[in-house]
DNA sequence: AGCTCGACCTGCACGC
DNA sequence: TGCGTGCAGGTCGAGC
């Protein structure tokens, strides 16, 4: 489902139902995700405290009272819901159906409230990290920068892409060059930069003044980031927030899925095309992008 | 070391 | 209707 404006906002409804709460039962329906739950997963966050939540790349990340912490990955298909306390006992009122067989995890809070996870695909995963091994967790070592962090520069871009022999698309979905991106956002970058998904990526480094495509293009990540969590993500199969409301991001979209209509940038009559590159579709104007 | 590809899963939309 | 095919927002390891 999910790319970073999606785990945004569904690391904010995680916030309002998690963070003070106690965890007072875990229900873990299967042993494996895209990889096995750790040993005693349950049992290990029965009792603690969620301190906070916050997002590194696609991952939540539910800090602990006792320095450990619980990461979260949604995979393709994950979601989750909150059902406030009070809810359960009113049939009909739920916006958004709950149960089902891929609901895997079901967190029990201290509030009444219940967390569920569900993943029909079960590409998403949940591990833990003992008290102050998050920083240099396996899953977490070797990502790139937060694009709406400060570590996130035209210059370290450049750097990035410096010696790249591959195309600019398949370097932005690489998780080390920029976190957080996936084939909607990288696509739509692309376009609101001008720059053709098929160009190399070592070709836009080098000097980043204004108006380079490099600097394009490290300010149409920043933009359509921050419109996409703006507009609550993407609703495209089954992203939701964690009270059921839909995105709608998906409204703006410039490229994606959209092969065969005419390009939207003003005065440019192209079309939008579809090609597939390192397996996955791709979107763009072959007329405006270069 | 960098890159491409297949594998991991289920569900859905499509064409015959 | 039913069945086969291809496609889907992500990663990761194998093999070149």
């Amino acid at each position: 489902m999910p790319e970073l404006p999606e785990v945004e906002t569904v690391c904010r409804g995680l916030r309002t139902a998690m963070e003070g709460e106690v965890i007072v039962h875990v229900d873990q329906r299967r042993r494996d995700l895209r990889i096995p739950f750790p040993r005693r997963f349950a049992a290990r966050l029965t009792g603690r405290r969620v301190a906070t939540i916050s997002r590194r790349a696609k991952y939540i990340l539910a800090h602990l009272d006792d320095d450990s912490a619980l990461l979260m990955h949604l995979g393709m298909s994950g979601r989750f819901a909150v059902i406030a306390y009070g809810e359960m006992g009113e049939p009909g009122r739920l916006r958004f159906p709950f149960g089902g067989p891929h609901e895997h995890v079901v967190f029990h809070m201290g509030n009444g409230a219940r967390v569920t996870y569900t993943d029909p695909r079960r590409f998403g995963l949940m591990d833990l990290a003992g008290p102050g091994e998050l920083d240099g967790h396996r899953l977490l070592v070797g990502l790139g920068p937060e694009p709406l962090g400060e570590d996130f520069s035209a210059a370290s871009l450049n750097e990035a892409l410096a010696g790249r022999r591959t195309s600019i698309k398949a370097a932005l979905l690489d998780q080390r060059v920029v976190a957080g991106l996936g084939n909607i956002y990288v696509c739509e970058a692309l376009f609101l930069a001008r720059i053709s998904p098929h160009r190399e990526a070592s070709s836009l480094a080098g000097a980043s003044r204004p108006g380079r495509p490099l600097v394009r293009l490290f300010a149409s990540v920043r933009d359509v980031l921050v419109a996409a969590i703006d507009a609550g993500g993407s609703t495209l199969r089954d992203h939701a927030a964690t009270d059921g409301t839909l995105g709608y991001f998906q409204h703006s979209f410039m490229v994606y899925d959209r092969e065969g209509t005419p390009c939207p940038r003003p005065g440019c009559g192209g079309t939008i095309r579809r090609a597939v590159q390192s397996g996955r579709s791709t979107f763009w104007c072959d007329r405006c992008q270069r």
